[in-house]
DNA sequence: GATCCACAGGAAATTAAGGGTC
DNA sequence: GACCCTTAATTTCCTGTGGATC
């Protein structure tokens, strides 16, 4: 077994030193957090259509005797097309017009799906938005009483006022297709509340998003649609140019590498969010080497960069059964060189390093197999659907999509795995049938 | 053309954990 | 403390699938 040193060797980083040369490095950034996806800037270059569209929408609430009903508003379109940015635009300047007028401003409350993704969860977050001194607790109420409180807090927080509730990434809501789900209460809520109006606003980066839903949930969600675009470079190019003038020196960004930067982004999807994170690494990145000046060999290497922490951070961060199935699917790649291997045989080698894991048990095949699609999706590992006939039926054949070496370093670093990381997969020692949990797996080699 | 293989993947059930109410 | 309710992860059961083989 292998053994943690700890305290070994002195340091030769000497941090005072490190501060000190660090601010004496040239001045690259005015205000980086120009550069994150989250800062909304005054102004959002080629969106003009979509925000004239969702401010036409919301104008009404201007009007004093005109009613306080506007139409729900489905945003569509793929990442980093600018939908939550110009909807928080839009809100924003609904905000301060309203106030210049001495009208009630409407409340927005703003839900990420991806991280609150139940019925429940949605309906809880609305309610602590509205009243955070009394928050719901994450689970343990009925629904009927939770949605009680929702119609309540809705009722005597906005008398006589609006409340947009902004449900971004509304794909990733689990139960969307039962009746209980919460498009279908929200769809409904106005019917209920006495005092006050509830509008939504959907976004979704999937077109075909509302195929799934219920027909009455369709008609009432999507009353107007506005679809995003993706950016092309010459439109990104502007984006940048206008946000690198609010966040860099002058004369530190080589207009080259600008144009990389969204000759790139545009040819990933056109996403804007690609084009930033790309150019604040790269400026980054001359900060810490005290250059003055950002080229496009800089923009490469900042590329390179993001990649590799992004496919590092996402192994370190999996959980440990996914991390021994990635384990498996990288010994299975390194003693095959780089060959695919079947569902079965990487069902077979987990099975026998999770024996080998004190305190762990092994998953059934079919957990495993909604694991390795899950690492498809991510990207670290490829699979195909191949059929090899009466032979050897019908698998999935997986392979690593990612650098071997990079694989095996994260797993160096962590002593738990250092004794499996030459491990050989028995069916690759025996060539022969193997027999897991009563299963038979057929060696394809 | 029927059969068989080795799964894929959908749907429902089960389990565990966290929390509320009485 | 018993019971009820939720979510999330996982298991169980089942049907479907593509292509080689019989």
């Amino acid at each position: 077994m292998c053994e943690i040193k700890l305290g070994c060797e002195h340091s030769k980083f000497n941090i005072d030193q490190f501060f000190n040369d660090f601010l004496n490095n040239p001045d690259i950034f005015k205000n980086r957090d120009v550069l994150e996806s989250a800062y909304i800037p005054d102004e959002l270059p080629h969106r003009d259509d979509q925000i004239k569209s969702i401010a036409q929408i919301m104008a009404s609430l201007l009007k004093k005797n005109s009613g306080k009903t506007v139409s729900n508003i489905f945003l569509y379109g793929k990442t980093g097309t600018g939908k939550t940015a110009v909807t928080r635009y839009v809100s924003k300047k609904l905000d301060i017009k309203c106030r210049n007028m001495g009208i009630v401003s409407p409340e927005w409350v703003y839900i990420n799906c991806n991280h609150v993704k139940s019925s429940y969860r949605v309906m809880a977050t609305i309610c602590n938005k509205l009243n955070p001194d009394n928050p719901v607790p994450p689970t343990g109420l009925p629904r009927d009483v939770l949605l009680e409180r929702v119609y309540s807090l809705l009722d005597e927080k906005l008398a006589d006022s609006v409340c947009f509730i902004i449900l971004d990434e509304i794909d990733a809501l689990k139960d969307k297709n039962s009746k209980n789900n919460v498009l279908y209460i929200l769809s409904r809520i106005n019917e209920t509340l006495k005092k006050s109006k509830v509008h939504l606003i959907g976004i979704s980066n999937i077109l075909t998003f509302k195929d799934d839903l219920d027909p009455r949930v369709i008609s009432s969600l999507s009353e107007e649609e506005i679809v995003f675009p993706a950016y092309n470079a010459p439109e990104l190019y502007d984006i940048l140019k206008k946000r690198v003038k609010i966040a860099i020196h002058d004369n530190i960004v080589a207009e080259g590498a600008l144009r990389l930067c969204a000759a790139i982004a545009a040819k990933e999807n056109g996403d804007a969010r690609r084009a930033l994170s790309l150019l604040r690494k790269s400026a980054e990145l001359i900060e810490r080497r005290g250059l003055n000046h950002l080229t496009e060999e800089h923009i490469y290497l900042a590329m390179e960069q993001i990649d590799r922490d992004k496919t590092s951070e996402f192994i370190k961060a999996l959980p440990i059964q996914q991390k021994i199935l990635l384990l498996s699917i990288y010994l299975n790649h390194k003693f095959r060189n780089g060959a695919e291997s079947s569902t079965g045989e990487i069902y077979n080698t987990y099975c026998e390093l999770v024996k080998n894991t004190y305190g762990l048990n092994e998953l059934t095949s079919r957990r495993v197999t909604d694991l390795v699609k899950e690492l498809d999706l991510a990207g670290i590992v490829s699979s195909k659907l191949l059929s090899f006939g009466r032979k050897g039926g019908r698998t999935r054949m997986i392979c690593l999509a990612v650098d071997e070496n990079r694989v095996k370093k994260c797993y160096s670093d962590d002593p738990r795995y250092t004794d499996f990381i030459n491990y050989i997969p028995s069916h690759i020692r025996r060539p022969n049938i193997n027999i897991v949990s009563g299963q038979k797996y057929r060696s394809l080699i």
